[in-house]
Order: structure tokens, then C-alpha cells, then sequence
DNA sequence: GCCAACGTTGGC
DNA sequence: GCCAACGTTGGC
């Protein structure tokens, strides 16, 4: 592990945004716009370049950890929120004064197989992961050092 | 499609 | 500053 890297996992709902939209997107890298929760927000502006992701289908058949991304742009004004079109806009910010951020990230690897939310209820040492606590919604959110490499493990992956 | 859990909004 | 009403998330 690289020192003072940090270790993420972010949701995406896979009939929205998928790793394999990620996998085909120019340079395989993404604008995570849309963001809407101050604390997913204020845990993307702690991100720094090179911060590995955990990429998460949610709303999928079964939700699952399904591979990596990396941080390549710290935050920056998520451009939907000035957008009177798009689904994302919020009447409250203007470009003086934004509110909601993006980080841009790269695709890395998907998982040969995906870790399954079951299957990762299943393991003792994951218990204190943010996702698995009762009620999380949180879009994104950190991951300790341990678990990323307990997942990863799980994962059969470098 | 249901609904529990959670966050936000706005009246008071 | 409380809290009811409402909207959203996301597993099931």
C-alpha cells in the first residue's frame, strides 16, 4: 500500500452509470457529478489524486462491490447544479456560489467475480464497513486500510 | 413496488 | 430551535 493513501467506495446504480460505462467512457475516466449530501460531498473534497475507490452497483441484482477506481481530479463545482436542465440542478447555487463538488475518476479494474453485499455481510472483519451499517445511504464513503485489503482479498485482486 | 431509515425544509 | 411533513435512498 502506497503511504497516506486513502481508500473510498462509491455507489452508482448500474442501469444509471455503470463500471462498464466507466470502462468505455473517453480515457475511462468520469465526472462523478450529481452528488446531493453534504457529508458524500465533504468526503469528496477530503480526496486526493491517486485515492483508490471501490466501485458499488447499488439498485442492482445482487448489489455488489464490483471493481476499482482512482481519484485523478480533486474537487471541484459539480457544473449540473447551474443547469436549469438537467435532474441534478439546485436553484441555491450559482458559479460565485457553488455548493456541490465532483472529483474526476478512472476506471481500473473490475473484479473477475463481484462481491455481493451478502457476501460481504458475511465477514467478521467487515462488520464496521460504513456500508453494511443498518440504515447507511451514504453515497460516498470511506473505507479503512484494513478493509479495502480484506476486500480486495476476498476479491482475488491486486 | 414497498417501506425503513435518513436528510432537508419550513412553519411556528 | 423544534419537529412534522416531505423527499430520497436503496435493500428487499
Amino acid at each position: 500500500m502506497v503511504q497516506g493513501r486513502r481508500y473510498w467506495l462509491m455507489k452508482s446504480e448500474p442501469r444509471v452509470f455503470s463500471i462498464e460505462d466507466l470502462a468505455r467512457s473517453s480515457k475511462q475516466t468520469t465526472c462523478w457529478d450529481g452528488v446531493r449530501n453534504y457529508q458524500a460531498r465533504n468526503f469528496m473534497r477530503e480526496m486526493a489524486v491517486g485515492d483508490q475507490v471501490f466501485f458499488y452497483h447499488s439498485n442492482a441484482e445482487p448489489p455488489a462491490v464490483v471493481g476499482i477506481a482512482e481519484v485523478v481530479r480533486t474537487a471541484y463545482p459539480d457544473q449540473t447544479q447551474f443547469d436549469k436542465a438537467s435532474h441534478h440542478y439546485d436553484p441555491a447555487c450559482t458559479p460565485s456560489a457553488p455548493r456541490w463538488d465532483m472529483v474526476d475518476i478512472r476506471y481500473r479494474q473490475t473484479f473477475k467475480a463481484s462481491l455481493s453485499l451478502d457476501r460481504l455481510r458475511e465477514e467478521p472483519k467487515l462488520k464496521g464497513m460504513v456500508l453494511l451499517r443498518k440504515g447507511s445511504r451514504l453515497s460516498v464513503q470511506p473505507v479503512t486500510e484494513a478493509e479495502w485489503a480484506v476486500v480486495l482479498k476476498l476479491a482475488g485482486a491486486k
